[in-house]
DNA sequence: ACGACAGACTT
DNA sequence: AAGTACATGAAG
């Protein structure tokens, strides 16, 4: 239960129905037994009928289930969710990614190298369910979103959401949502004229603040026209994911908090994972309001620091490598054109007019020789690669033994890549800059959140 | 670390 | 009348 500050916070956040609250914590009403978004539309209800959770999936245990008007399921993931502990993390975005749809949790554990016995101790401790329960919650918050959103029969949607057998699927939802599949379906009200194509459209919601601008101007100063698009208010792009290729387009909606995102997919079963490599290319999850509050402690780069600043990401470790491996030593502009010769003679192509990036194996098998640059760089590249096939890119930390990647290229992947919020490129001639005009030298506070302080001071010059 | 049990899962 | 889409009981 939380303690009476917080009470106090959440108390004022759902009665301003304030959306920088979204998926921080959830609202359950006793004399309804449903569960809302702190934003819900709804009138309020009292006060001495509330209880307050953490996350949408402990209001759930609790018997409640998501109410059918703000739509829990489309609420921002809370960053508390990922767990301090490493390995908690990285189970969690395992499991987010499908990884407990096919395999058991005995060895699931066992591919994390750890007892299922202590994962399970792990998640009740931290999380307070189990992973099991966890991984099911997530298969039906995205089966009831494909339910509202798209017009996947009802079939589709229980095999795309992770279930394996449609008995289970209609089980499992009912008990949750009280509610059939195709009930709720029907009771929808804003059930949208058919769509010509079997292009998905989902929204996919952020907490604010959001500064769409930055983030624009950001991905416009590096677009690759190859394999993607930056408009004013859209960002589109090719991308592959375990074979299967697809493509997507990012429309910014401030008035809902959220982008309305349409994504083209060669393999629906990849649908889940690809939110989520989304939500993490445009930085969908992260919980701006603390990284602000805690740069903004440092005064003297609290005056230069842009609200709504948020971090850019690649679609998958390799590809910030390959731009980090390529932008070593130049300017933007100058690695823009080396990559765009990468794309344009190794990449497949994607329709008529887009090519998808270069998978690790075109780039080992490739001719380099069109690249100008050192020969030495060459090899570098070569060989992330090679280690890239060979590691699955796990471990990254293991590509600083990789002759011609040092402290800069590792800190900028792990920054472009989006997992890490504390990355720090100290000798990027941007930071130096940046903190020698500004008179910055006590990083160490900007902590855990460097990756956001590097941003906001590149943006800064 | 172990065994019993509940309930998750598939057909 | 046959086919499609979905829901559900029973059993292991």
């Amino acid at each position: 239960m939380p303690n009476s500050a917080t009470l106090k916070t959440y108390q004022q956040a759902r009665l301003a129905r304030d959306p920088r609250f979204d998926g921080t914590f959830f609202v359950a009403v006793k004399t309804t037994g449903i569960y809302c978004r702190p934003i819900c539309p709804a009138p309020a209800p009292k006060e001495q009928n509330v209880s307050y959770y953490p996350s949408s999936v402990q209001a759930q245990e609790a018997g409640f289930r998501p109410c059918l008007r703000c739509r829990p399921e489309t609420a921002p993931l809370s960053a508390a969710w990922l767990g301090n502990q490493a390995v908690l993390r990285k189970a969690v975005t395992r499991i987010q990614a499908g990884a407990l749809n096919q395999t058991s949790l005995q060895d699931f554990s066992e591919s994390m190298g750890i007892s299922d016995r202590y994962l399970r101790k792990l998640f009740q401790q931290y999380l307070g369910v189990s992973p099991i329960i966890y991984a099911n919650h997530l298969r039906l918050m995205f089966a009831k979103q494909l339910l509202h959103q798209t017009q996947l029969p009802i079939n589709d949607i229980a095999f795309i959401a992770g279930f394996n057998s449609v008995r289970r699927f209609n089980d499992s939802f009912k008990a949750t949502m009280k509610l059939s599949p195709s009930n709720l379906r029907k009771k929808l009200h804003n059930q949208q004229s058919l769509q010509e194509s079997q292009a998905i459209q989902l929204k996919l919601h952020y907490r604010p603040p959001y500064d769409w601008s930055l983030m624009q101007d950001f991905l416009q100063q590096r677009e690759l026209s190859a394999i993607e698009t930056v408009t004013d208010h859209s960002y589109s792009r090719t991308f592959s994911l375990d074979g299967a290729n697809g493509f997507l387009t990012a429309e910014f909606d401030s008035s809902n908090s959220s982008f309305k995102v349409t994504i083209e997919l060669s393999d629906m079963s990849k649908l889940l994972e690809v939110t989520h490599h989304i939500r993490r290319v445009m930085d969908l999850n992260s919980d701006l309001e603390v990284i602000e509050k805690t740069l903004g402690q440092d005064s003297n780069l609290q005056p230069l620091l842009k609200s709504g600043l948020r971090l850019p990401a690649t679609w998958n470790t390799f590809e910030a490598g390959v731009k980090a491996i390529l932008g070593q030593q130049v300017s933007v502009k100058a690695a823009y054109t080396h990559t765009a010769s990468v794309i344009e003679q190794l990449g497949s192509d994607y329709n008529k007019q887009y090519k998808l990036f270069p998978t690790a194996q075109q780039i080992v098998d490739g001719e380099l020789s069109f690249l100008k640059m050192p020969n030495s760089r060459k090899q570098t590249l070569h060989n992330f690669a090679q280690w890239y096939l060979d590691t699955n890119g796990e471990d990254l930390s293991s590509i600083l033994d990789i002759k011609g990647i040092g402290p800069w290229t590792y800190e900028y992947i792990k920054l472009r890549s989006g997992f890490d919020s504390d990355a720090f490129p100290e000798k990027d001639l941007g930071v130096i800059k940046a903190m020698e005009k500004h008179n910055l030298t006590n990083t160490g506070q900007w902590q855990p959140w460097r990756s956001y302080a590097t941003l906001q001071l590149w943006h800064s010059l």
